[in-house]
DNA sequence: CGTTGGATCTTCT
DNA sequence: GAAGATCCAACGC
């Protein structure tokens, strides 16, 4: 089943980071199906997260779209090569968001080596953010798009990008906690273990 | 196998 | 004008 708003609008952000681990980022482009599970995340909270892009209520033309509703796409350009994938999370107003930092491919695997010019699925294929937003197809000029669709309109009107529930089921154990990666400009925040890895 | 530096360009100061 | 929620190839050991 595909993940809906009142999985994403919820209002914590650590949890919600955290569940979405073992669950399944799948993208459809002109056709084009492929998908891989989720197996790193992290979480930023917001306005009080001095490792957000929006934090002290930051609000520009590119973290606008950290401001939308829960189940939207946030992806932006870093250093100027990579797209990052995030998924707004909270209400409307509430900049809150969950990077996906790493996944196992799954479905089209095909196209995600076309995609990457790379010839084998190697163990860190789909490990990184940029190498995710890679192998998917994602870019940062699509930040905004919904993850979501109408209630009622699964048939007619899936997003581009979504999130599949594919029944896996995972217990803390599995789960490894850490600091986030590349954050050290963020004072005390930086030490915060909102980085979720499932073991492999 | 660990370390280093270049790529590359939007965004905000 | 500087920095950035990264990746990878090229080194040196």
């Amino acid at each position: 089943m595909i993940l809906q708003n009142e999985f994403y609008q919820r209002t914590d952000v650590v949890q919600i980071a955290k569940e979405l681990l073992g669950k399944f980022l799948v993208t459809n482009f002109d056709g084009a199906i492929t998908s891989g599970m989720i197996v790193e995340t992290e979480a930023y909270a917001g306005i009080r997260d001095k490792a957000s892009h929006a934090w002290n209520g930051r609000f520009t033309n590119r973290t606008k779209i950290m401001y939308q509703q829960g189940g939207t796409a946030y992806i932006y350009l870093c250093y100027g090569v990579h797209s990052l994938f995030n998924i707004v999370t909270n209400k409307a107003g509430i900049p809150d968001a969950v990077l996906i930092r790493g996944i196992l491919p799954e479905d089209g695997k095909d196209i995600m080596l076309h995609r990457k010019k790379a010839q084998k699925i190697t163990a860190d294929f789909g490990i990184g953010p940029g190498k995710v937003s890679q192998i998917l197809g994602i870019h940062y000029s699509q930040s905004g798009v919904p993850v979501t669709f109408p209630v009622g309109d699964v048939a007619t009107k899936k997003p581009l990008i979504w999130v599949e529930n594919r029944g896996n089921v995972i217990s803390d154990s599995e789960i490894i906690t850490t600091p986030r990666i590349g954050v050290d400009y963020a004072g005390e925040d930086a030490a915060l273990p909102w980085r979720f890895i499932l073991k492999q």
